[in-house]
DNA sequence: CCCGGAAAGTAAGCATTGGTAACATCTCCT
DNA sequence: AGGAGATGTTACCAATGCTTACTTTCCGGG
């Protein structure tokens, strides 16, 4: 080719495109997103996006897959030092619930899948998942924790994680549009009244 | 008209559309929902639709009306003869998981407005939510539950439904698909942890 | 070095959709 | 009776997802 000229083959046309979906789904959510716009975004054929993506859906799923990682990474960080079950549940917790109020469109597309896609939380990364149940173990064997059933415990943690992630989300009158601090202190808060109960009987 | 052919005017024909897109959302997500399809299923024109329903979004919006009518209703059955917080929390919390488990789609439109509508769990009924935050004191007096914000002990209640009805949708490994009998003992075991507490500390 | 197939792009077209505009028909109220 | 407004209809537009057939470029084995 002569320079100058666009050259016949993009270069990095792959990763243009799901940077852009990326950056679309942040800001505006799925429903933003259109093959043939990022096209012409891209300077680029309409039909050329599918030479990378079979699907809108699959580019949707790459984009979540994406948006996942980048999740795990920082749920990965906050687990990282903590030596006991409540910290790594209060870690864990305050940075989810930041995750969903700091990018809510994304936050939702890796859910959207409904049940197929059997990726969840916990099963984002199976290691730290393992690591709770065993620190809810040892919680337990040192009177610190409850004898209930350490998966039942596990669950009701995500539960209430993921509710609080989810009330930001899905627009709770009191929870839209918190900042990440507002969401730090919510989640400090819940999970201390998890933590001693809410009855005494 | 001469008998036999089709009146000119439909009669029913936003009660018809509405109920046909209630039941398609139900079954199969608000995305399988077109205008054309559902004027076709009605033996109308594609243009007819648009008397009545100013924009799909306008309809999709008065299918979630219908829908939060409906999870408003069994919630109201479920609160009506709770005579103190902790009993309350543990019916309504029942009652909306197994909303989410049998209505999924339904479960998921209601919410799907982002944070624009407004609306939500407490939010469905003020009244319900204020007998709670009341029930809440009287617990409180009488030494039944941790002299905590009452706004907050609400709202972690409203985390924790949220979360597990969240889960069953959103498709955790281990929820996804619950029968409604398995949902109604979920809520149970994890309100029923709540309310003794996750830490002895 | 060249040459042939795979990879990556293009142009054109199809079916479908949401939405609008102009016109037709019916209903109902005065 | 007749006119206004609600409700339908036809015809149309622009956009989208996706496919097919064709072209250009890249690259590795003879």
């Amino acid at each position: 080719m002569s320079a100058g000229q666009q050259p016949y083959h993009h270069g990095h046309l792959r990763e243009t495109l799901l940077e852009a979906a990326f950056r679309l789904v942040d800001s505006e959510g799925p429903e933003a997103v259109s093959m043939r716009a990022l096209a012409r975004q891209a300077g680029v054929s309409s039909a050329a996006p599918f030479r990378h993506f079979s699907d809108k859906q699959v580019l949707l799923d790459a984009v979540a897959e994406r948006a996942r990682a980048e999740l795990d990474r920082k749920l990965d960080e906050a687990a990282a030092h903590c030596t006991d079950a409540l910290t790594q549940f209060r870690a864990t917790t305050v940075a989810y619930v930041r995750f969903a109020a700091e990018h809510p469109k994304l936050f939702d597309l890796i859910h959207s899948g409904g049940v197929t896609p059997g990726r969840f939380l916990g099963d984002l990364n199976d290691e730290r998942r393992l690591k709770l149940i065993a620190l809810i173990y040892e919680g337990q064997n040192a009177g610190l924790i409850p004898e209930a059933d350490p998966e039942l415990i596990a669950l009701t943690n995500e539960a209430l994680t993921h509710g609080l992630a989810r009330m930001v989300v899905d627009g709770h009158p009191r929870l839209a549009s918190l900042s990440s601090e507002d969401a730090r202190k919510l989640a400090l808060a819940a999970t201390q009244l998890l933590q001693s109960g809410i009855g005494l009987s």
